[in-house]
DNA sequence: GCGATTAACTCAAGCGATTCCTTACAACAT
DNA sequence: ATGTTGTAAGGAATCGCTTGAGTTAATCGC
């Protein structure tokens, strides 16, 4: 095998000097154009590829974003939320497309992540993901701050928190969907979902689904209200208590996440209950599955496309130094079989 | 803000020279245990971490693994195949275990990926992952192997393909699949998949397909093949054109992927067939839509966990001038609704 | 025609670690 | 006292590139 090329060797074969070699490759208008393209020519007949690691040790700048993917700790490890999957997906597209490479690491909440990649040099800014209590590491993102490290957040911007944050407005997303359901005619609404604060994302769609209650004059009930972390399995626990408790049953079941749903779904029919007729239920997410279950999940579609180009549109600007904004994007709602809506809407 | 701490700065704080701080922070036996530890305290008090850049530089190695997701140019390019996106998870987790960063970066089989990673010394190796005609690729896995690229790559070994190959065994996949549709008394079964070449791993469970059928003496029907890439809309229509053109309908209907299952199920449910008392269909991948499909996809699945483990382990081992050994992976039947048996079977 | 401008390069100083090669010093045997 | 180990640490040369400063030689203005 033979050693690989520098731009040394690219200077010796173009007779020219090494730092013109280096202008030329990136080409600087400081170099002739016929000088540029010879030395071009000779780079790829060579196979020359830049050293990254120079090039960025002199640079101070790795030309790479971190994406760190915080996993729910209450759920089994071995399979990531399927939405978080997809913004991983977009996220990855955009960062391509901006010239940037993408580190991908997945993290617990309590790990030391808070200062390993950019204090390394390995990233220039980091992306976070993850649904998430960050109030418990509130403290980790100020640090990250005063280390003048760049990062963006994925969530609902909270002033608590330091940095800046893209996400979806999940509280007008659980306002919509609640409300469509009451111009349904449904009378009673259950809410499936933690809503005690570890994911701020379900206690936002819990407060727009309570606030759509409350302006159509309906009572909110507490015992309507059950906990389940995003799993098909808590929805289908939480489904049986509901069964259990409740009685009789509510005509319609808003879940915090599709996942949800499609556990709550299960419980229903192995309990002899039908959907829509029985009672409707909604999801949240639309992601892939919820299309396929039958009946098919109302749900809110959150734009992860759009998502992904803004979290690392906005980690750029911060990393240049330019102003960022948060940003809240809006939800669709997406209407299919099992609110019990014939129509569909755009 | 200040300045970001050098190992100068340890080394002038600790009273040592740098060298004995680039040894104590390795742990280097050549240096004294208390200095040792006394440098790694202030070290840790500085927050002070390893410039990778600098630490790849003169190492010349970078420990990192980059991941090469070939997207399908035939499918719609927003949405990735959910399969890909678990192995990508899985993947992410066994690199990480390794100590390993990951560089995650979508491709088009067209670009010239082949040059982009190891030359430039950004990655140590490559893992190739995607369904494809890797036929048509070939010139360019040579070229890696030529320039002493450390790669392994997703699917099944072939002996025209140089470099490394951990997959699945889709042929005995097929069979298993099909002989299960056999034993269940099922004599008509058509398949639905790219059985072209495209995907040489639809052509795997194609063959599979096919022998299992010669093995139980049923007559292989070429008009009950159909082609599809790896979507539901393209499911759909082929079944479309299978209801068309075939009367009676098969008894059975054999996918080759999931995703194509789904759409299949759908035009068949549209035509108003029931499933599995009119027609039965399998799916392949056991991707997560389908056990909520109704009725939920008898399928093959792929232990992504295991594969992403071995992806990773053995490139490892192939950086490390070991020997690696192509590795075919058992799939395992999961018996659901959709193939009409009511026992289930680990 | 001569100083001033400009285009096109070359020189050389880093970037921040790693690591081979010395050196310093104490302990021990001769 | 002299030579021989062994242990701990320092010196300095890289790794391959980028970039500010310095050097030519040609072009320009008046």
């Amino acid at each position: 095998m033979k050693e690989k090329a520098t731009s040394f060797d690219i200077a010796h074969m173009a007779g020219v000097s090494q730092s013109t070699v280096s202008r030329a490759l990136s080409n600087s208008p400081l170099v002739n154009k016929e000088t540029r393209e010879r030395v071009q020519r000779i780079a790829k007949q060579l196979n020359y590829k830049v050293d990254k690691n120079a090039s960025n040790l002199r640079k101070q700048k790795s030309n790479t974003i971190a994406l760190l993917l915080f996993e729910d700790p209450t759920t089994d490890d071995s399979l990531i939320n399927p939405f978080f999957l997809n913004m991983l997906g977009s996220i990855t597209r955009a960062s391509a497309a901006a010239g940037y490479d993408l580190l991908v690491s997945f993290q617990n909440l309590d790990d030391d992540w808070h200062a390993e990649f950019e204090d390394s040099k390995k990233a220039d800014g980091i992306i976070l993901l993850g649904y998430g209590d960050y109030t418990a590491y509130r403290d980790k993102l100020a640090q990250l701050e005063e280390q003048g490290t760049h990062f963006v957040r994925w969530g609902a911007k909270d002033n608590d928190h330091p940095g800046i944050s893209i996400g979806c407005d999940n509280y007008q997303g659980g306002y919509d969907l609640t409300r469509h359901l009451i111009q349904l005619g449904k009378k009673t609404c259950a809410f499936i979902g933690d809503a005690g604060g570890h994911a701020p994302e379900f206690l936002a769609r819990y407060q727009g689904y309570r606030q759509a209650l409350v302006d159509h004059g309906i009572a909110v009930d507490t015992f309507l209200r059950l906990d389940a972390n995003s799993t098909d399995e808590a929805g289908y626990n939480a489904t049986q208590t509901l069964l259990n408790t409740s009685s009789p049953l509510p005509e319609a079941i808003v879940c915090a996440s599709d996942l949800i749903a499609t556990g709550v779904l299960q419980a229903l029919k192995e309990n002899g209950y039908r959907v829509p007729e029985d009672v409707v239920v909604t999801g949240y997410d639309n992601i892939s599955i919820s299309a396929f279950t039958t009946p098919a999940l109302t749900t809110v579609q959150q734009d992860t496309r759009l998502a992904g180009e803004l979290l690392v549109s906005s980690l750029l600007k911060a990393i240049n130094k330019q102003a960022v904004e948060d940003y809240l994007m809006p939800g669709e709602l997406i209407i299919r079989e099992s609110c019990g809506a014939s129509q569909h809407q755009a």
